[in-house]
DNA sequence: GACATATTTGCACAACTATGCAAATATAAG
DNA sequence: CTTATATTTGCATAGTTGTGCAAATATGTC
């Protein structure tokens, strides 16, 4: 992920950009342990498959790691990268322009 | 904008979480004025009222002010705002549990 | 092995989204 | 008023996305 690329950048809060999976994030984000999917079930009202599928989602862009546990698979956010990448893109965004002026 | 509201920030960042529209941030990230539509068309390949379209959706959202100029219309990002909302969220996943063990 | 629980996948479908083009509107200049 | 430039809107369309249900798969337990 390279927080210079609007399509690197674009792609990652598109796949925060939903409430559902926002809700997700922000479940294992109280959680202090990895979760696993039957629990996560409990803050998005929707279909198991759903949840599955939207954990893929996130999974695939690097927001959660999961695991294997038993017939468990649990799920924990993938804190550091995250918090790097918003970093990245508030500090970009709040660098205002000095060059007025200059050349 | 309620950072802690999922629904909030996911809406906020879907608005973020498209290539093109995106683009359109970053280039008004390096501005260091106001810009118009025309202006922007530039950085995506998209037709003027497509552009015009994305501006719209981000405007929504509070991500950029405009403002009419003559017969142009100047976008701004609402810096401010937008960092604000980016650093709530970090610092809310960033936040690790530090009760385990305790209770 | 049979059964139970957790997760994923296939399928269908409705809703939404990004897009281009042409027409409409807004505003300025002549 | 006519013309030119900038932006928005209406319409059609192709593609994507979120969803539920049922079936399939994976893994543990008996």
């Amino acid at each position: 992920m390279d927080p210079d690329s609007p399509q690197d950048m674009a792609a990652l809060l598109k796949a925060l950009g939903e409430a559902n999976r926002m809700s997700l994030v922000y479940e294992l984000c109280d959680a202090n342990t990895p979760q696993n999917a039957m629990c996560l079930c409990s803050c998005c009202d929707v279909d198991a498959s759903v949840v599955s599928r939207h954990l893929k989602v996130l999974a695939q862009e690097g927001v959660v790691t999961s695991e294997r546990k038993g017939r468990e698979k649990t799920y924990a956010l993938n804190r550091q990268e995250l918090v790097r990448s918003l970093r990245a893109l508030a500090d970009k965004i709040e660098r205002t322009c000095h060059d007025e002026g200059r050349m």
